[in-house]
DNA sequence: GTCGACTCGGGTAATTCGGGTC
DNA sequence: AATGTCCGAATTACCCGAGTCG
């Protein structure tokens, strides 16, 4: 029963992280972790803002099913390769919740998500990937895998962004037609979330003419294109032209990442950049990310009605 | 246009901002919050009551969605005619959070999923179809409004699935090759988890081969089958031959629904179950469905807390 | 009028507050 | 400087029988 408490008290924050409510208390006065107050004057406190303290204090946590997290998994005993190794074994034998598990215990061990995702899940996936080529895996096993991961990856968005501030730069990105991996474009929006972006994938195998049409018309500040598969090379090139000048256009920052494309492929297209992984991806869009201001609620009226 | 008069009761608003009704009934005895009372001596607040009193003592909503929609009025046609447009018109805008918002906030005032998909999601969906078809509506907009409904049902079912309770019935269900539509089966999928079952989806775009082959090997209690799309009726029948095979070789249910398929289509298949709509699915995964130990399977969303 | 769900009061146990001391 | 423990007062959660709502 992994019921999702968005809000908890002192007590079970500092069982779950194994310290004395006196020293919560005064972490939390001390700004630590973000709370407030109810009208008598008791503290709450989101989920999701404790297990970013866990990421950026490096703190342990002792009892993370008090918070309706995955049940304990020391840290030390999941290495990041190890992680790899379960995940795809419960991926392969269809087990929802373990899938889950496994990756909320590591970002509550204080990894972060691009490292999660380039030493785990993508390996897992590729893994995943060659078996089934192999035979070794059938079709439905490599499908239902691709949908425990999306469901996987839903919950992860989930835990990191309960809760919307205004104010943030838009992005939106997307997968070219005939390429339908859906897993790692979502990823990327993640990635984004988790960065402090309003990120929205626009999904899979979508036309180039419908994503400049998109560029042209959300106008967002920055543009990712996820590339798994390329069906001709000389097709892609001239999307990529069209991409590009549709970024240029509106002054978007246009990102190419992806196992099919190389730093050559876009040799001929300056301005646009490319990454080989998560961890530089997120590099990249942290490079212009700068905004202090913390905690606007601005929840007025955008929810009712 | 109904006057905007909507009060709510203390236990609405106790779960929407996550404190006990006791603790509500103190706050509004001391004046926090504005209210009157009925003849009887009940409690009745009104919204912007609430939201002021949030403002003024700087806490969050912990469930916004209960107070999102006039949920007192109970289960009106009004309220699901105004969420279907409501829920349209965020999928075509691309607003992810009001989404799930609005389904939520469809179950707490006790509207089940069979009603909700039959009536809100659904038609919604078709009518973006309609749209699509029109040119109202660009491919990207349709494709990103896939990825919202998509993303709102995985939220769901994480909600929906507490845990994988031992003893339960297991099902498995997709859609056959060149049907591409998720959306149709994951909503089965989950009208299933509601019931009790444990239900897991193998996705899209299967091969009927390795459909059997997860048949023969899974063994599950029930096998559904989503039909949006047939691109040929003479290979669906021979598909549904095969399929059926299986079904009986291991003794398991076999039921199929979908737009794109009709009772008349499954004539000559004696034993073949049909549906034309989710609360007929409902119904049906009802019928034999009786657990001894009984504990309520249904959608518990009770917030702890 | 019946009936299930909800709410009313009010009481009790558990939790949390802030501060002080070790 | 940081943490753990103890304290009285305040706040909150849980419980119950009786009454109300729809």
């Amino acid at each position: 029963m992994t019921r999702m408490k968005t809000y908890v008290s002192p007590r079970q924050v500092a069982r779950a992280l194994g310290v004395s409510e006196s020293t919560l208390k005064r972490w939390c006065d001390r700004g630590l972790i973000p709370m407030q107050k109810t009208a008598g004057g008791h503290r709450r406190m989101a989920v999701s803002d404790v297990i970013a303290f866990l990421r950026d204090s490096g703190q342990e946590l002792a009892q993370p099913e008090l918070l309706g997290l995955p049940a304990a998994v020391g840290r030390t005993q999941w290495t990041l390769d190890r992680a790899r190794d379960q995940i795809l074994r419960a991926l392969i034998d269809g087990q929802h919740d373990v899938v889950s598990e496994i990756v909320v215990s590591l970002l509550v061990a204080g990894h972060d998500l691009p490292a999660i995702f380039d030493t785990v899940v993508a390996p897992a996936l590729h893994e995943l990937g060659e078996r089934w080529s192999c035979g070794d895996v059938v079709i439905y096993e490599e499908r239902r895998a691709s949908e425990l991961c999306m469901g996987m990856l839903r919950e992860l968005r989930n835990r990191l962004q309960p809760s919307r501030r205004a104010g943030r730069q838009n992005a939106i990105g997307a997968t070219l037609e005939h390429d339908v991996y859906t897993i790692p474009v979502t990823m990327a929006e993640l990635v984004l979330l988790d960065a402090g972006w309003n990120a929205t994938s626009l999904g899979s195998n979508l036309p180039v003419d419908t994503l400049r049409d998109a560029i042209e018309t959300l106008r967002p500040e920055l543009f990712w294109l996820s590339v798994s598969y390329v069906e001709n090379a000389a097709t892609f090139q001239t999307e990529l032209v069209i991409l590009k000048c549709a970024a240029e256009t509106v002054g978007c920052r246009f990102i190419v990442g992806g196992q099919a494309v190389t730093r050559s492929d876009l040799s001929e297209f300056p301005g646009v950049e490319h990454c080989h992984s998560f961890r530089g991806f997120a590099e990249a869009i942290e490079s212009t990310e700068a905004s202090p201001s913390e905690d606007q609620p601005s929840r007025s009226l955008a929810l009712s009605n």
